[in-house]
DNA sequence: ATCATAAATGAATGTGCGTCAAGTTTGACG
DNA sequence: CGTCAAACTTGACGCACATTCATTTATGAT
C-alpha cells in the first residue's frame, strides 16, 4: 500500500493524509471517550491529542455523535473479532451464541474501554445490533437450522438482544443489579431464542474455554 | 385538601405554592418535552410555561435530567393505572402481563407524548422498571406461583424487559424496526419469562379488551 | 512556476444550563 | 400590628463547549 517513489502515484498524498487522519481522529477520541465519557470528552481535546485543528475534526465527521458511533463501531468490530476467534472450533452453534453473549456482557462490566462508553444505550445498542449483528445473526440462524433454536426473525431476536444486553450492562455498572447477576442475566436473554428455561440454564452452565 | 379558614393552618402558603409550583413545573416540563423532545425543550421556556423565574426551577429540580425523570414518572404512572383498570378482571395472572407489555409498546410507538422521549434510553427504562415495575413485577411474581411462568428473579426478568421493551419501542419510531414487528416483538419478551416459543405465541395471540 | 481546488485552521459565534446576589414573601413571636 | 429571620423567587450573568467560517496552506495537474 506505500507509496515512496515520487511518481504519479495512485493514491496520492491527500488520500494518504485523509486516511491518517480519520484513523488519527477516531483513535483519540477512543482514547478519550473511553477515558472520561463520551459527554465530557471535548472536541478540543480530541483534536489536540489526533494532533490537528479543532475545525478539522468536521471535515471527517458530521457531528460529535457521529465521531462517538464511529469509535463505537472499532470497539464493536474487535470484540466481535474476539468472540469469533474463540468460538470458530466450537460444535453446537448454539454455544456459539451463549459464548457470544456472554462474552459482550462480561467484556461491557469489565473492560475500562466499555464501561465508560455505557450512557446513550439506544446508539450503543445499534452499533451493536449493525456491527457485532454480522456475527450474531448469523450465528442464530445457525442454531435455528440445526434445531437448538427456535427463531424465525433472527434480526429481531438480536435487536431486542442488544437492548437488553446494553441495559444490563449499564445496570451493573450503576449498582442498579449486582455483578453476580450475569449468570441469570445470559439464561434469560437466551430464553428469548425460545429455547425453554430449562435448555437455556443447561447451555449458559456449559464449561467454556476462557476469553 | 383544600384550607379555605384562616384558622392555624396545617398546611401554610409556602406548603402550598411549593406543591404548586412542582407540579406546575412538571406539567409544563411535560407540555413542552412531549411537544419538542427532551433535549430540545429548554428550561427557560419550561419556566416561563410554568410561570416562575428560569432560577426556581433549580429550587425543585437539581437538574434538567431530574425534571426529565419526574416527567417519565408521571407517564409511566399513568399508563400503569390505565393497564390496571383494564387487566383487573383478568383470570390468568399471564395474560396480565402479557397484555400490560404489550400496551406499554403500543403506548410508547402511538402516543405523541412518548414518541418523543424514547431517547436516553437508560432513564426511561430505569423509570419504567421502578413506577410500572409495581405492577409488571407483581404480575410475573403471580404468574409464577401459579406455574404459568418460570421465573425465579422477577426483578431481572423485568429489568431486561424494560430495556428491550424501550429499545424496541424507539426502533420502530425511528423505522429501524417496521409497526408490524408488534407481534413477535411481545412473543420475544414473553419467552423470557421461561415459558418457551410455542406457549409465547399462544399467549400472546390471544384475544385481547382495547386498551 | 502557476493556478485552481481541496483541506486545515483556530478564533469567533451561538446556545443553553446552572449560579448567585439582590429582592420578596411568609409566619412566628413579642 | 410591627419586626425579623428564614425561606423562596428572580433573571441577568458566567461559562463551557459544539459548531461555523473566513483565511491560510497544501496539493498536483499543466
Amino acid at each position: 500500500m506505500t507509496n515512496t517513489d515520487g511518481f504519479s502515484p495512485p493514491e496520492g498524498r491527500v488520500a494518504r493524509r485523509q486516511r491518517r487522519n480519520r484513523e488519527a481522529l477516531v483513535s483519540a477520541a477512543r482514547d478519550v471517550m473511553t477515558d472520561k465519557g463520551v459527554e465530557a470528552a471535548t472536541m478540543l481535546e480530541i483534536a489536540e491529542r489526533a494532533d490537528v485543528g479543532a475545525g478539522t475534526i468536521y471535515n471527517y465527521f458530521k457531528s460529535k455523535d457521529e465521531l462517538a458511533i464511529a469509535v463505537l463501531e472499532t470497539l464493536m468490530h474487535e470484540l466481535g473479532l474476539r468472540i469469533e476467534k474463540v468460538t470458530d472450533t466450537f460444535d453446537d452453534p448454539a454455544q456459539v451464541y451463549a459464548y457470544g453473549i456472554r462474552a459482550v456482557l462480561d467484556t461491557a462490566i469489565t473492560d475500562v474501554r466499555w464501561t465508560q462508553m455505557l450512557n446513550r444505550s439506544e446508539v450503543i445498542a445499534d452499533a451493536m445490533f449493525r456491527v457485532m449483528g454480522h456475527f450474531a445473526i448469523r450465528d442464530l440462524r445457525l442454531a435455528s437450522q440445526a434445531g437448538r433454536f427456535e427463531v424465525s426473525n433472527a434480526d429481531l431476536v438480536w435487536r431486542l438482544t442488544t437492548h437488553a444486553l446494553v441495559g444490563a450492562g449499564h445496570a451493573i455498572t450503576t449498582g442498579k443489579l449486582p455483578a453476580s447477576a450475569s449468570d441469570q442475566i445470559i439464561v434469560r436473554l437466551l430464553c428469548m431464542t425460545g429455547i425453554g428455561a430449562n435448555a437455556a440454564v443447561e447451555l449458559s452452565a456449559r464449561p467454556r474455554p476462557a476469553f
